[in-house]
Formats: structure tokens, sequence, C-alpha cells
RNA sequence: GCCCAGGUAGCUCAGUCGGUAGAGCAGAGGAUUGAAAAUCCUCGUGUCGGCGGUUCGAUUCCGUCCCUGGGCA
């Protein structure tokens, strides 16, 4: 009899092949998958972001995936509500959870639990923004001294130039909060055993698929899918996205083709390094490579066992 | 072959009126409190093309050679 349902990560850059992997294993433990990832989210963000094929996702269950229109708002709150709809529902089934993704602050949320820090609406975003902008400037000294006031310990934790975390805190505390003081809500770690394993694949290693990728990618059409995007969809926030947001700029007439294919794959490198530094900081994850199936497959049924699933 | 203009960080270049050099981009490390494929912080020693000469001292001035681009024959 299990107290604890085991819940199993498979995360790693873009371009580690976790998906491979983490399809595979589904193949093997009988499992189903829930994405982690702040695109695949949105309905019509195919080929961008190396979503799931058809065929794979008749073959094993996907979660979290085509949960929205462009337009629609969504946030790491959001994503821990629906990922743990579809982790109960998966563990109700007897089926084993696999999460894959490489958006690892939503995976943190899910694991460790999200802070209360909403309570505002966008508008006021806007509205603290405008009163802190001078000709066009954000004046964001300004912003950490407004913060520092009201919550010295918040202003302390956020750079002055980071305006993206400054009109939040300072939203926060117009709607009568101290964003430092808020503690996180109960995360998935006190219900399920979490086993974690992220894909070690060297830097040079992910230069060259992520070159792979980027040129499968606009070879399948995805300058089409932006175009078409564009049209029905103008200004949604998944726009922005790596691929996106190059091909937009390119349809747009502010990239040359020739440049298209290299920006996509600096952007997309650079992300890489962001989410290595969040899988190193991490002292839970399991490096593992893409031969490594048979020893995962091992060390879990050991776990299973030991858990008397 | 001759005449110009260049050869300085992985790339594009700045600069030193002679005291061994610095920007942008690329790259690396880090942060991450309801937008995260977002946002932000930190990090620059390189035979200043080679060899000689002048000088206390040359990447800087002079000579010569090599390389690249343009022009003239």
């Amino acid at each position: 009899m299990a107290t604890r349902p085991l819940c199993i990560a498979i995360i790693g850059p873009t371009a580690s092949g976790k998906s491979a992997f983490a399809f595979q294993l589904a193949q093997k433990l009988g499992g189903e998958i829930v994405c982690v990832d702040s695109t695949t989210v949105y309905k019509g963000f195919d080929v961008g972001t190396s979503k799931p094929s058809a065929a794979e996702q008749a073959a094993i269950a996907h979660h979290c995936l085509d949960l929205l229109n462009p337009e629609a708002e969504f946030n790491a709150f959001d994503f821990v509500a629906s990922a743990r709809n579809a982790i109960e529902a998966i563990g109700s089934r007897g089926k084993v959870p696999i999460l894959v993704g490489g958006s690892y602050f939503y995976l943190r949320a899910l694991q460790n639990g999200m802070y209360p820090t909403g309570g505002y609406d966008d508008a006021l975003l806007d509205s603290i923004t405008e009163e802190f902008t001078t000709e066009d400037l954000l004046d964001t000294a300004k912003m950490h001294e407004t913060l520092a006031k009201a919550d010295p310990d918040a202003a302390q934790s956020i750079h002055q130039n980071d305006e993206y975390r400054l009109v939040r805190a300072v939203a926060m505390v117009r709607s009568g909060k101290k964003p430092s003081t808020l503690k996180p809500s109960e995360g998935l770690d006190a219900k399920w055993v979490w086993i974690k394993y992220a894909m070690a694949v060297s830097r040079k290693r992910l230069a060259t698929n992520i070159a792979l990728r980027t040129s499968h990618m606009l070879k399948a059409g995805l300058v089409d899918e932006v175009r078409s995007l564009m049209d029905k969809h103008a200004g949604a926030k998944p726009l922005e996205s790596i691929g996106y947001k190059e091909a937009s700029r390119f349809l747009r007439g502010d990239l040359p083709e020739g440049k298209l294919e290299q920006e996509i794959n600096e952007n997309t490198r650079r992300l890489v390094k962001r989410q290595m530094t969040w899988l190193r900081s991490d002292p839970e994850v399991r490096f593992i490579d893409s031969g490594d199936l048979p020893r995962v497959e091992l060390e879990i049924s050991n776990l299973r066992s030991a858990l008397g699933e």
C-alpha cells in the first residue's frame, strides 16, 4: 500500500533529448506525460515549440498541452493548478506521472509551492509603469525606493534595474501586501515522492542540436505558422517566445532573411544557458544521458517496490 | 609590377601626440516570490601581422617582408 505515490520528472535544457527519453520511459512504465512548458500550453504554437506530434499524443497521453488561446493570460500559478489536476488524475488511474519540460520556474512552483502574490489586476501594473515613466524612461531607481520604504527586505532581493520584478512588487505593496512576508502554498512535494532526472549534454553538443532543431523548424514551416498566428492573434504574448519573436520581426521586415536562423540559434543558446543555471542549482537532480534508460528503469522499479507500490 | 588603404580580443572596430590597450557583439558564471522561451546582475592579457632600426622604453616613429581589400598598368 503506497503512502506517497511516485512522481517522475525528466527535465533538461532545450534540445537535450528529454522528450524522446521521457516518451520511451512512459512506454516502459505505463506512464502519462505532463508537459512543463510555458509555451506549449498555447494552441497553435506547434512547430516553433517542438510540440509532441499527434502520433505521439495518440500513443501516450499528454497533459498541459493546448490549454489556451494565444491571447489568454497564463502564469506559474495557473500552471500549478492544471498540472496538479493532471498528476492527481493520472495517479488515480494507477499510472505514473512523468513530468517533462524545461520551464524550471513552473516545475519549482509545482514541487515546492507558489507564493500567493496575486490579488491585483493587470491594469495596476500598467498604471504603475505609467506613474514611474517620464519621457519614455522608466525610473526604476525611484520604484526601488518606493518599494524599500514599504518592504525593505523585498527591495533588497530585487535589483534596482529589474523593472519586471519591481513593477510587480510595487503592485503588491499598493494592494496592501508585503511581498517578503508571503509564505508559499503547499507544494506537491508534501504528497508525492519526487525523482528528478536531467539530461546531461555538453554545451557543444547542445549547440549542434539547436542548429539542427532550428533548421528543421524552418523547413517544417515555422514562418508560415507565425504568419498565421500574427494574422489571427496579433500582439499575443507567446509570440514573444524564441522562434516566434524572430520570425515576427522577419515578417514585419525588421530582420533580414539571412539572419533569421542565426538569431533563433543565438537566443536558443542563451535560453539553454539559463536553464542550465536552474539545473545546477538543484541538488536533487540526477544527471543522465540518452543511453541511461535501462538504469533509470531499474532505479524506478526499485523505488516502487521500496514504496510498496 | 606600381600606387593607395588596412592588418589590435572569437567577430566588427576604437585608441595610444612613444610609457605594453578598450567598446559593441559573440561567449561564460549567477539570480529567479502568480508574465519565466520573460527579466536582471557579474566577467575583457590580447606575441596590438613577422623581423630589424631609432629610443631609457615601440603596438604607436622609421625600414623591410608577409597577408587582405581597392585602384593603375
